[in-house]
DNA sequence: CTCGCCTGCCAAATCGATTGGGCAACTGGT
DNA sequence: ACCAGTTGCCCAATCGATTTGGCAGGCGAG
């Protein structure tokens, strides 16, 4: 059972594979008769006529397709969601998603991005697994791209990068609107834009409030649950202890739930717990259930389709690329409370 | 700058596009002047020349492109690893993922299909998120199709499963191999192959050490840490506490986890506990970090990918669909000792 | 010198769409 | 009856490759 194309449709129309084409595509100055049109539009769908994008890519020189290229899909749960935000904002322009990830590789980086080209892709997401500053590659100045979780040097290229400050400064507030003065800081030791961000949130949070800074009040380590546990630990058991952690991830705050564990510290009774990137394997299973802070990354995914798009259309009339800054939503779940005795 | 084309390289190599073709393809009895050749290669090269996939595919009605349609990339972070091995196997053949996920969806699903049939995938991988029997749409019937994680009710389509039974017979050996004896049995209440399977390899491997199954160190509950604190609660404090616990899953094995420090015990000290899944986000961070048995997911999504392009080569070919079983290696951590004392 | 056979290459058709440039047929005014 | 202007449709070229079926030219044999 042979595929049907367009000449079928025309044939079993009795037009032309011209005026088929004119009247699915709704070509504009070009006139139809109504008659015609119903036939044609009535024969098409009777016949199941789906257009071959291949063809019509080839004469077009869009595909409808779009390139997804990561560092590492596999390592991180994050993508999932990216990806999904970007097929679903893709599906409204039919656009589907061919999946490359490179691991990083900077070869691999290129024999991919070659590979899309030659596939013939209107475009290119370049996502990062975790926030950062990339190097773009050169090949990728010919082709329409947009950063995903990343940004690059310069701000040549669109991007969406969700907003680490106003983050970390919802999860202080939080903390703060329960009553809490004394909040320690779980962080990491990376100098990357996330630490740098939650950080700055943190104290411009404290500042808001009229608190000042004590950096005896943040301690660094690991961002996985021994770190966080140290960390916690080196907190919790300080002169002043804080009544409550805000933690630089959700695998942090695990260790943190531990460290209050062996502590005595029941959450959220004597010890508050905010975390931030809504792992949700962590944050809803961990006992009681962690409040956190949620990495856009479904509308990172979206948001830099829609990006994209816009680019492919509006072909060339690029001025200062978009840098697009995504809020960070606040999860609330069980591990905030007001402090004890205040 | 215009993409360069088989003409540049012809007309650059002073020769037809059908010659340069004939060369590239080293297409079989066409007889080719090895000076010609040489220059072709030389020319091609120096050139870049990159062949557009899209016409080839057009013509050959090879695409070098493979569906991936999934019920739901975002909600699990095993998906990852499926694609990743799917990837890295497609890499050998120059094959691209095309991603689709479809919420699980059929109105969806059937529109995922008939655009990845219209972009002329060289065929699809249709994965579930959970190991699974699933219906499979009529559609992909007549496409190059194999099942990931899932298996169909008749045996028409090549299918890729992880060996649950081994699995669970290798988590409660290593519990034996410990020298445990009464090993309890945190499940889930859903009847799907892997609690069935992971029950039969369970009681197995008892059956091989002459142990009898005792009904009473099976607790079933909700698939999810609350449901495996209770399920573990309920064994821990019943009259013959067992001393080890093979879990469901590591979400559950998380609420073991808590269960056991809420009785006093110290894992592994006087409880052991396996897990299954190998979620590296809860089992690396729980502490002690938890042995567990990996679902084989990266292997299935390579293999899926190994049969797929076995079936389009040797198009049509088909005696019985392979129905392919992997097995589920141990990921030995630090939650398994000896009982006490014995 | 001619015939047949290789050797080495190429022209043209093809895949399935889109698209620019017409071309008949009809209409209406004179 | 003639002409200009519409209307409604189609021919053929095009996208960039592959593939079928030759075609020239050289060479050895007769």
């Amino acid at each position: 059972m042979k595929r049907i194309g367009i000449k079928d449709v025309a044939a079993a129309a009795g037009v032309s594979a011209t005026t088929v084409s004119h009247i699915l595509n709704a070509v504009e100055g070009k006139r139809i008769n109504a008659e015609t049109r119903a036939t044609v539009l009535r024969v098409a769908d009777e016949l199941g006529y789906r257009p071959n994008k291949l063809a019509r890519g080839l004469r077009t020189s869009r595909t409808y397709t779009v390139g997804f290229i990561s560092d590492g899909i596999a390592t991180t749960p994050h993508a999932g969601q990216i990806i999904q935000g970007a097929q679903d904002a893709g599906s409204e322009h039919d656009l589907l998603l061919l999946m490359l990830n490179t691991g990083g590789d900077p070869e691999l980086e290129r024999k991919a991005i070659t590979l899309l080209i030659q596939h013939g892709v209107d475009g290119i997401l370049y996502a990062s697994m975790y926030h950062r500053i990339v190097e773009v590659p050169a090949q990728l100045r010919s082709v329409p791209t947009v950063l995903v979780d990343a940004s690059s040097g310069d701000s040549a290229v669109p991007s969406v990068v969700p907003d680490e400050e106003q983050g970390g400064k919802t999860a202080a507030q939080t903390l703060l609107a329960h009553g809490h003065r004394r909040i320690g800081f779980v962080t990491n030791v990376d100098d990357i834009p996330a630490s740098r961000g939650r950080l700055a949130g943190y104290r411009a949070a404290l500042a808001d409030e009229g608190i000042e800074f004590d950096p005896a009040l943040v301690a660094a380590d690991r961002s996985d649950a021994p770190g966080g546990y140290r960390a916690a630990r080196t907190l919790l058991t300080s002169a002043a202890r804080p009544t409550a952690l805000f933690c630089f991830n959700d695998r942090m705050a695990m260790g943190a739930y531990r460290a209050a564990g062996e502590l005595g510290l029941p959450i959220p009774a004597e010890l508050s717990v905010i975390g931030f990137d809504n792992q949700e394997l962590i944050s809803e299973n961990l006992h009681p259930a962690l409040s956190t802070v949620a990495l856009p990354h479904y509308e990172m995914g979206a948001r830099a389709i829609a990006l994209l798009q816009a680019v492919i259309t509006t072909s060339e009339i690029t001025g200062p690329a978009v840098q697009e800054v995504l809020r960070c939503p606040l999860v609330t779940r069980d591990s905030i409370a007001s402090p004890s005795r205040s």
